[in-house]
DNA sequence: CGAAACTTTGAGGTGACTCAAGTGACGTGG
DNA sequence: CCACGTCACTTGAGTCACCTCAAAGTTTCG
């Protein structure tokens, strides 16, 4: 299958990040990809490989990870449909970290090659594929902040303020109600704290009244307070037009 | 001033990153730019202020950094000669960190609108500027690992051994033998440790017999132990060419 | 319906923090 | 050229956030 309507999600999220014509539309529709459905768990990308092709996040959720030597493992960003994941690699060759399918998901794999032709005829579209990258590094950026400078509660809240407001930017559901398809352990790894302290800081900011949560669906019932324990400001996530 | 030989320092740097013939090296040698001498903790970059003006060090040491709503700060970068800093922002309008002298440092400003213009006439200095700014991004994935999954040891070992190797290729000094101009705060706030802290822990790497130490001078004696504390694997720099 | 995976709760240990006081290096101005 | 202020480094002692280990619930899914 190779329905065009799968790259319709890049192409929207592409047309928030920067101005494109239909031309620009046009390439990016044209794309050649293949589809490929995944389990929970599987790798689409891993460390120390080369790869030759992008992978679009179709539907589903994701995420990027890397592991220290002694096996403990640190999330480094999560992913959402839209996404083009491994864009990163594009000009780098060799990965440096894993991407790993988080739920049940659609992937589109899209040639390097293609996309850097692409972005060679259409420049307004190479811009918005490095824009992406440089939004990508800042919300790097915000993490090292996030787990080198914020107490578990912070940190949960700060993850919880940023997923909440990709996904509505991705028009994927509001700030108040959104999936948040992560186990314990996903958040504590990606929040460099155990999932067993993950599991009080929850509790704690239920506690609060910032949050309500019960098997993995989460509802966010005092945003205001949410982002205050956060510490939340949404400046680097660049989701304004430049 | 506006002598090409301090545009040499970008050249030689993006001549390791990618492919250029002598066109591009002439594009980037006639760059407009104009040059400033700052002290150390002169604020080259401002959060929250919108840069037309890229920023390449020409001469000196600088960081980048972060604050939390307490006045906490997280550095998520450093930068050496050779660097151009200011990259990260050069299509995100606003800037979402500081960038701060660390020693006495010369900078030459260039427009961005001339590295946009230049990007365009020579692609190959284009992808030579992306993958540059990949790389950044990969060496913040790094940090996360770093100040999310490691102690205190580990960490402030792996800072040393990402700064010498950089310095290292950048041909500031070799492995062993490099300058670390760094106060015990500037390593604290880049690990996420107090500065009482890394007193404590160059201590321990001291008398390990990895590290000397004496008024801010660093010298590296046992470079095999100290990667291994270290947990150090420099794929994640890409200095090899891709 | 049963196994596996995830969540919850408790108790005791530790790495890093805060507070505090003192030492040493450097630069400046009288 | 010494007196003084400033900034960085050093060391100690008490405290706390988070960790580890452990075991019991609960949800999910084949």
């Amino acid at each position: 299958m190779t329905d065009r309507q799968h790259l319709a999600s890049l192409a929207r999220k592409l047309g928030t990040i920067a101005q494109l014509d239909s031309l620009d539309a046009e390439a990016i529709l044209s794309l050649p990809f293949s589809v490929e459905n995944v389990d929970p768990g599987r790798h689409l990308v891993r460390e120390g490989s080369r790869p030759s092709n992008c992978c679009l996040l179709v539907s589903g959720y994701a995420c990027r990870y890397k592991v220290n030597a002694v096996g403990g493992r640190q999330i480094v960003s999560f992913h959402i449909a839209g996404d083009i994941i491994d864009l990163q690699h594009l000009h780098l060759g060799i990965a440096d970290h894993h991407v790993q399918a988080i739920t049940k998901a659609t992937v589109a794999w899209i040639p390097m090659m293609e996309i850097k032709r692409m972005a060679k005829r259409r420049p307004a579209v190479a811009e918005a594929l490095w824009r992406d990258t440089l939004i990508d590094a800042s919300i790097f950026r915000e993490w090292v902040l996030n787990v080198g400078r914020r107490d578990a509660k912070s940190r949960v809240a700060h993850m919880l303020c940023e997923f909440a407001l990709r996904c509505d930017a991705a028009g994927l559901g509001s700030v108040e109600t959104f999936e948040w398809p992560l186990t314990q352990a996903h958040i504590g790894d990606a929040s460099g704290r155990r999932a067993v302290l993950v599991n009080r800081t929850l509790k704690l900011l239920s506690g609060l009244g910032a949050l309500e949560s019960a098997a993995r669906r989460y509802q966010v019932k005092d945003w205001a307070q949410l982002r205050l324990v956060a510490e939340f400001d949404d400046t680097y996530l660049h989701i304004a037009a430049a």
